[in-house]
DNA sequence: TTGTAAGCGTTATCAT
DNA sequence: ATGATAACGCTTACAA
């Protein structure tokens, strides 16, 4: 590979005239600039971002940490911040956390170290942002899940209300028997129950089952077959994210639960399979594109504006309310 | 952030003895070593690894370029790659092609811009390896699409076999009439239309049906409408990725076609959906995490030794038998 | 308009 | 066992 000394002694021209004709950063005699263009394609020459990095101190990397891309929520996500970091030139480093503090801690530190522009973050419960350095070092944009700070720029759902309203769609269809499986994680899932909550007590009813379980399918399965055999059991299951959803379904399914004439079922999170199913599931779906998307450009403008006071977007999530809720005639 | 200068200062050393420290290369005196420790503790200094790059001309970071992360192949490949290379303390750059020779062009320069360590890659249809200038400067290891080059490791499903055993699978079950959906993005589509072919001959059947689309789940499901349409109409439809299913079945269901009894449908890969549906769909399983983790044990095998001669991992898909091939009594 | 040279934070060579 | 220093490839004052 050739380097920069190499084109300028190529052109006949020095290494900071070359480094001026790729910045456009100068005034350049237009010959002198056709010599250097010749000598780049000649010598197929490509500058070094590492060393570009070095010198200027910044990267065109931004770190993208999640407990885990195979969430089809976070895999929704992470295409969208990578589009949109692609179209600012921007690459994008890709870091699952499994909800581990101590794996979140050495990303976190990874990406301190390599000079990364910013990260785009969801973190885990026990993460907090005042105990850590790297808010003065890498902007920050917090996704999915709030933190207590008011040090980084946010990009969530309106939580609570979105929990809430799909409570309500249950109730309003005729169900009063409610049970929920929240993920035990994050913040989420608590804000989530909240919604939960307050949808019961508006209309004065009381859960008959709540579990807040790892989130994952199988403990969603266990957990409902847990509910489903309990004494008093529910006649609808809520659960706060797409794996605990499928969890439940399978339990259903397992146990020839009729969904949703016996048990109902609805969800977080917009998936490939929700509306495949017999009956199709009825969900929360969260604009994922757009939550990547502006996270994304927040952290471009905080990367060019570090003092501006920090954003949070709050988005809404728009039901999809299909069969596993409304009970059949 | 302090630097490597700073931290020679506090321990009262040369840089050259702190990088020692850190890099256990030297042996160092006990007392200088906990000296040098201790100011490294105090300043809380970490190496530069942009630096350390620079310095070194290697990096501790691999690109992962595939069309579509949110392919849930892919999504589980790179996971798997994460993992893999997170045990070795690299880091991945996650890059989403679309299928798109110019993106990939791009990304794959850029990779090499970035100095990274190497690339695992599923390359476009386009894609040829001996028209670039990578190979020299990037180990590769290619996955799930083979290129004609033999200058690359490649960690490949048997894809051939792999159709073949699934179209078998349909005859066996009674299914005459077969028609086949092939992505037409990838030499995979290919190489499992090639399979889908020659069960059929080895049974003196021809195929009523054989579309090469897009492999997205709006051309699965066009196409299949086209299928069921068409005056012979097939009594079976392979596809050849899990998009493509889901689009098929999306269509069967919309068109109340009974499967398996008026139209049986199996695919490739499994997700999380395909044994929730009902029918639950047959399908050619393929061991992402396997595939995942050796392309990134093959890539770190290579990074150490450029010149090893290429090795070609061929793995076996796992037929998984459900209700959507079986005829019900 | 262009060149010279310092410096980004490391590591590695050569002395001592 | 440790220190001085050059070098990695680039950008950017400062000079010319």
């Amino acid at each position: 590979m050739s380097n920069i000394k190499d084109v300028a002694k190529a052109a006949g021209v020095s290494t900071a005239t070359v480094s001026r004709v790729l910045a456009h950063s100068a005034i350049i005699k237009p010959e002198t600039r056709e010599r250097v263009l010749e000598a780049i394609a000649q010598l197929n020459y490509r500058p070094n971002l590492i060393a570009r990095s070095l010198r200027v101190q910044k990267s065109a990397r931004i770190g993208l940490v999640v407990s885990d891309i195979r969430n089809p929520f976070f895999t929704a996500i992470g295409r969208a911040v990578e589009d949109a970091a692609y179209e600012q030139g921007y690459s994008v480093l890709m870091c699952n956390t499994d909800e581990n503090p101590e794996k979140e801690e050495l990303y976190l530190n990874l990406l301190r170290d390599e000079n990364v522009a910013g990260v785009i973050f969801s973190p885990t419960q026990q993460f907090n942002m005042a105990s850590h350095t790297y808010g003065g070092r890498m902007p920050f944009v917090i996704i999915d899940r709030s933190v207590d700070s008011h040090e980084a720029d946010m990009v969530l759902l309106d939580n609570v209300s979105a929990a809430c309203e799909l409570t309500k769609h249950l109730i309003d269809n005729g169900y009063r028997k409610l049970a929920g499986l929240f993920g035990d994680a994050s913040t989420t899932g608590q804000d989530r129950h909240r919604g939960f909550l307050q949808a019961l007590q508006e209309h004065h009813l009381n859960p008959v089952g709540v579990h807040f379980v790892s989130p994952r399918i199988k403990q969603g399965y266990d957990a409902t077959l847990a509910l489903l055999e309990q004494a008093d059991r529910p006649d609808a299951i809520f659960t706060s994210n797409s794996l605990l959803t499928a969890g439940a379904f399978q339990a259903m399914r397992d146990k020839k639960i009729s969904v949703p004439n016996e048990v109902a079922l609805v969800g977080f999170d917009e998936t490939t399979w929700d509306a495949l199913v017999d009956p199709p599931i009825t969900v929360m779906a969260q604009p994922t594109e757009e939550i990547g998307r502006i996270a994304t450009e927040l952290l471009f403008r905080r990367i060019q504006e570090p003092t501006r006071s920090p954003e949070t977007v709050t988005l809404k999530g728009s039901l999809i309310a299909r069969g596993s809720s409304t009970k059949r005639k």
